[in-house]
DNA sequence: ACTGAAAATGGGATTTATCTCATTTTTACA
DNA sequence: TGTAAAAATGAGATAAATCCCATTTTCAGT
């Protein structure tokens, strides 16, 4: 058995069929991590898990499901700290920025996140709408206000959100430093229309990122966590 | 058996043992376009040739070595077909278009390259180098023309590289229409840095695709193939 | 501490895939 | 047409994964 991930620490609270399903989701992300998302097996997710094999049966139908599961669960947490770094902020120029690069920051602060969302987002779609719903939001704001001059369809939230893919992609691979937020922010914001000075202006601007060293904060004055 | 895809038509003059290995090669395009790369069994691909099980491994010695054969024929031939769409043409803006276009063209029109190739690319390190080589070529070339005002490292191909996968995805998901190749050459010089006019110019421009109903060729007067 | 319910166990039946190899078939060509 | 080499065959040994289920263990409330 690993130590244990946010999943399972989030749980801690809940009763024990919560906390098990909750380290299953760590596992597997874990195992899909290593292995990806096809080659990683029930056994050794269960194993990784610290259960036995049988058990993944009553939290999961099979593969399927878990992959979905985990995938939204990243996902949403994701999204939840995306939506704390751009709080309050209405300039959708900003949000664009600030959110593209709150998200990379966590999907390679917890790398089994970025490694998992990554795969699992070529293979569902439910997944690729939500993000495109949620990209798309932002996108039709900053034309209302003006900031962005090309009109938004489809295709264009589609680009967009490619770019993100293929940043946070570079950046698993050692292809591209912690600047890439930045970069594909300022690429995107050129993308939708956005005046070169200020795109460059607003991507490379200082930004308060969510999720630093969650896993080691203590709580009730205790030691941190493994 | 199914019909013999184009690999197998190419090799159809040479010897028994590269025409095997040709049809095995459209088999495994085919069953890769069903299944997916990893899904595909050998045994669904030697029966989709029409050959026993263990005919296979005559050709091959295992699954990787095929997927890596496969995906470096048809990066191959694509980029003949590239290069045959852009021949004699030295202006940047214009080949990262046309080029662009071409390559969507051909994964559309051979769907199972298409999907072929977009699977293998984030599986396989060497087919991603090889797209960035050929790519940058033409982006540093627009950089000494003068025609790209952004600087190019490897992090901007990469972008660059990605906006084409992502419209192939569109493309083969049905999200978008043939208009997709214009649509992302347009964004692709406007991320280079191309003036806005000038990149819907060249984007937008009729050109002369390659490839077109190639498997209808009349060869020496005889009925078009199957 | 007791106890019924909930959770977990892990052995194993079943399925599915890979890869080998002794044998058969096909091919090229003199 | 005869023949040696090349190519292909396909049954089966081996390995690995999924999922079930009769049994055991743990949990939570009193």
């Amino acid at each position: 058995m690993s130590k244990s991930g946010l999943f399972a620490t989030k749980a801690s609270h809940l009763g024990k069929r919560a906390r098990s399903r909750a380290q299953l989701i760590d596992a597997a992300l874990a195992v899909f991590a290593r292995e990806g998302l096809e080659a990683a097996s029930i056994n050794e997710i269960a194993r990784e898990a610290g259960m036995a094999n049988g058990t993944f049966y009553l939290h999961f139908k099979d593969k399927e499901e878990l992959i979905s599961v985990v995938a939204f669960a990243v996902s949403g947490e994701i999204a939840r700290e995306m939506d704390e770094a751009m709080a309050g902020n209405d300039d959708a120029v900003e949000r664009v920025s600030f959110g593209t690069r709150q998200f990379i920051h966590t999907a390679i602060e917890q790398l089994n996140w970025g490694l998992a969302f990554f795969q699992a987002f070529w293979v569902l779609p439910e997944l690729r709408d939500q993000v495109s719903r949620y990209l798309r939001g932002d996108l039709e704001r900053g034309a209302a206000q003006g900031a962005f001059t090309v009109p938004i369809d489809d295709f264009l939230v589609d680009m967009v959100g490619s770019l993100v893919n293929a940043a946070l992609f570079a950046r698993m691979n050692g292809n591209a430093g912690p600047e890439a937020g930045s970069k594909v922010a300022e690429m995107q914001l050129r993308l939708l229309g956005v005046e070169a000075q200020r795109a460059k202006e607003v991507a490379w601007r200082d930004m308060q990122f969510v999720g630093i060293d969650r896993t080691k904060v203590t709580v009730f004055g205790s030691k941190p966590r493994e």
